[in-house]
DNA sequence: CTGTTAGCGCATTCAA
DNA sequence: TTGAATGCGCTAACAG
C-alpha cells in the first residue's frame, strides 16, 4: 500500500499552493480556469480522486453523514415495507446534497457506535425507550436529532419529530366499524414492550406499554369501543397476524365480528387466518389495517386501512435534519392518515 | 452551539496530559487505574462522550465505516428480501467490531459520494456495468472492495467476490423439470440491462445482456433445454411475475408446461397469474423459483426453488472486507445453491 | 486571483 | 507509568 497521494502532492505537481488546489477542487473560491485545469490534470496524472474525507471533515467539522438509527436488526426492521418507505424518503431528501446514510441497526446490541460513529446528525426511526436511552448519547455529542415514525416516546418530547395522528386515525376506522353495526371487536396490537412479549391484550399490558405507537392506536380504538379483547403480536409480520388471528377466531362462541389490526401486515395475516378457518371476509369478519402498505400480493382483498404518507414522512425527517444542519430552528411536523375504505369491512351478519 | 469539549479539555480538567487521556479512553496503553478513573470522571463532568471520530480517523486513517453500494434506490432494492438478507449478513459480521454501514443507494444518480464519503472499504451488492464504472473510483481511492451477489461482471474479475453457482443451480432445477417429463418450458428472466427494459426473451436480448446473474441463469436453463421462450421482467417483483406470467400463459395453444422464474418473487407472481387463469399449479403448470426466500405469505404453495445462503453470503462479504482491512490477502468465495423440491412441480398433463 | 499561515482533535512516537 | 512533541490532510482566514 503506497503512501496515498495528497492534495499537497497534486499542488506541487501543478506548481500551485495547497490552498489553491483545495479551491480548485471545492469550487468554492475564485480560481482561474487555467489554474483549475492545471490542478485537475495534475490530479488525474497522479490518480488523485479528490480531497480525503478525513482531513476534510476534521477541518470543516462536517462528515456529510446522516445516521439512521433502527431499533431492530436489519432483517427484522425491513420486513415491514413502511420502514423501507421511511428510509427511501430520507435518502431521497438527503442524497442530493451529497450526503450519505449511516445505517445503525440493532443499536441496543452495540450502543457504542452511537458515540464513535462519524455523523453530522441522527434520525431515530420508530424508537422506543430502549433507543431513547442511547439517544442521550447523541444529544450529548451536540448533534441534531429528529425522531421519525408513529408517535414519540414521552422521553423525547422536546426533540423535533415527525409524527402521525395514530389515535385519531384509529378512532376513524373504529367509528367506521361502529357505523357498520359492529359492537364486538378485537385488536391485534403491535408489541407493547421491548421484549416483544406476545399474549392477550390485558389492561395490565396496556398500562405497562412502553411503545407510544401501540398505546396511541389502542386508545383510538378505546375512544369508540370502551371494551374489547385482543392479542399482542411480536412484530409487524404476516405470520404474526395469522397466529393472533387464529387465537382470536378459534372459538366460534367468542368470535368478534371485526378485528382492528395495528398494521397492514398483521391485517393480511388475520385475513389469511380467517380464510383458513372458513370465514368469509368481510361477510363473517371485518378487518381493518394500518399503514396503507400495498399488501395485494399477500391477500386478494382491497384492505380497508389507514394510509400514512410514509415516503413523505421520511422526506420530512430528512428535511428537518438538513434545516438543523443549516442552523435553522425546526418545528415538529405532524402528519395525518387518510382512511381508505376498502373491501374488507361490511356490516356484521 | 458552544465549542465542543475536546480531549484536551478533559486532560486539563483531570490534570493529566492529552496523551494520557487518550490512552485512558482507548485502553490501548498502560495507564494506572487511578489516572484512568480521574480522566473518566473528568470526562463525565464535562459531558465528554468520547474521542471525536473526525480527529481519530484523520490520525488513525480509519473511519470504521464500510460502504454498501446498491444499484437501485432504497425503495426498489429492498423489495427483494434477498437484499435485506444480504445486508443483514453484512451488518451481523461487521457490527461487532464497532463498525457501521454506509448505505450508498442509487449510486448512478450521485456517483460523487463514492469519492467523497468517508469509508474504509466497500461492498458492491449485485452490481452491473453501471456500478462497476463507479467502482473504479473506489479502487483508485485504494480501498478494499468486495463484490456480493449472484455472478460477477467480467469487468470486476480480479476483485474478491462472493458468488453463486447460478448456472449450475438453474441447470439442476431444469433437469428436475426435464426428468418430470417437461419439454416445453418458458423462462421469466430478471432484467437484462440497466434500463430494465421488459420484453420477450429473444436471442438478441440474451446476447446483449449485461447482467451476469441473468445471463448465467439463462445459460443454466439452456444447458438442459436448448430452446425455450420467455419474458424479461423489469425487476424481482411479484407483480412482474404476474404480468409476465399472463403474457406467457394467455394463449392456451402456446402455453408451456413449466416456467423457470429467476427469482422466488417472480415465481410467486407467475403462480398467481396461473391461478387467475384457472390453471392448477402444479397440475397444469409447474413453476420453479430461485433464491429460497420464504414466499408462503404470498402463495399457498411450498415453492420448488433453489435456496441460496443469502445471510451467509452477506456475512462472508463482510468477512472478506474485514480480512482485507486487517491486511490479509483474500480469495473469492463461491457458494452453492441447494435445490428444494417443493410442491409446485409435477409431471405435465 | 493566488500564496502564507494556522490550526481542526487526536494517536503515536520518544523521553523522562 | 506519564508527558511533550509531532503531524495525519485539509480548509479558512488573511495577506499579497
Amino acid at each position: 500500500m503506497a503512501a496515498r497521494t495528497t492534495l499537497a502532492d497534486v499542488a506541487t505537481r501543478a506548481g500551485v499552493s495547497v490552498s489553491t488546489a483545495s479551491l480548485a477542487f471545492s469550487g468554492a473560491g475564485p480560481v482561474s480556469a487555467a489554474t483549475r485545469d492545471r490542478v485537475l490534470s495534475a490530479a488525474a496524472l497522479l490518480g488523485y480522486v479528490g480531497p480525503d474525507p478525513r482531513g476534510r471533515s476534521l477541518r470543516s467539522g462536517r462528515s456529510g453523514i446522516v445516521g439512521v438509527v433502527l431499533e431492530d436488526r436489519v432483517l427484522e426492521a425491513f420486513r415491514d415495507p413502511i420502514m423501507i418507505a421511511f428510509l427511501d424518503g430520507i435518502a431521497a431528501e438527503v442524497s442530493p446534497g451529497g450526503r450519505a446514510l449511516l445505517l445503525l441497526a440493532d443499536v441496543g446490541e452495540s450502543p457504542h457506535v452511537l458515540s464513535t460513529a462519524p455523523m453530522d446528525a441522527v434520525i431515530l426511526v420508530s424508537c422506543s425507550p430502549a433507543t431513547t436511552a442511547s439517544a442521550e448519547t447523541v444529544i450529548r455529542r451536540g448533534m441534531p436529532i429528529v425522531v421519525l415514525g408513529g408517535s414519540v416516546p414521552a422521553e423525547l418530547d422536546d426533540v423535533p419529530s415527525v409524527t402521525l395522528d395514530d389515535r385519531a386515525a384509529t378512532a376513524t376506522s373504529a367509528r367506521h366499524l361502529f357505523a357498520l353495526g359492529h359492537r364486538d371487536i378485537a385488536v391485534v396490537a403491535l408489541p407493547t414492550d421491548i421484549a416483544r412479549r406476545p399474549g392477550p391484550l390485558t389492561d395490565e399490558r396496556i398500562a405497562a406499554c412502553t411503545t407510544a405507537v401501540t398505546t396511541e392506536r389502542i386508545l383510538g380504538a378505546r375512544d369508540v369501543f370502551p371494551d374489547f379483547t385482543g392479542e399482542i403480536a411480536t412484530g409487524s409480520y404476516v405470520e404474526e397476524g395469522v397466529r393472533t388471528g387464529h387465537l382470536l377466531l378459534a372459538d366460534p362462541s367468542r368470535r368478534p365480528t371485526a378485528i382492528i389490526a395495528q398494521s397492514d401486515l398483521l391485517a393480511a395475516g388475520v385475513i389469511k387466518a380467517a380464510t383458513e378457518l372458513g370465514l368469509d371476509v368481510p361477510g363473517d369478519l371485518s378487518v381493518v389495517g394500518f399503514d396503507g402498505v400495498r399488501v395485494d400480493h399477500v391477500i386478494d382483498h382491497d384492505l380497508t386501512t389507514l394510509v400514512q404518507p410514509a415516503a413523505e414522512e421520511g422526506r420530512t425527517a430528512g428535511r428537518l435534519v438538513l434545516e438543523q444542519l443549516a442552523g435553522g430552528d425546526v418545528e415538529s411536523v405532524a402528519f395525518t392518515c387518510e382512511f381508505h375504505p376498502g373491501g374488507t369491512t361490511a356490516p356484521p351478519r
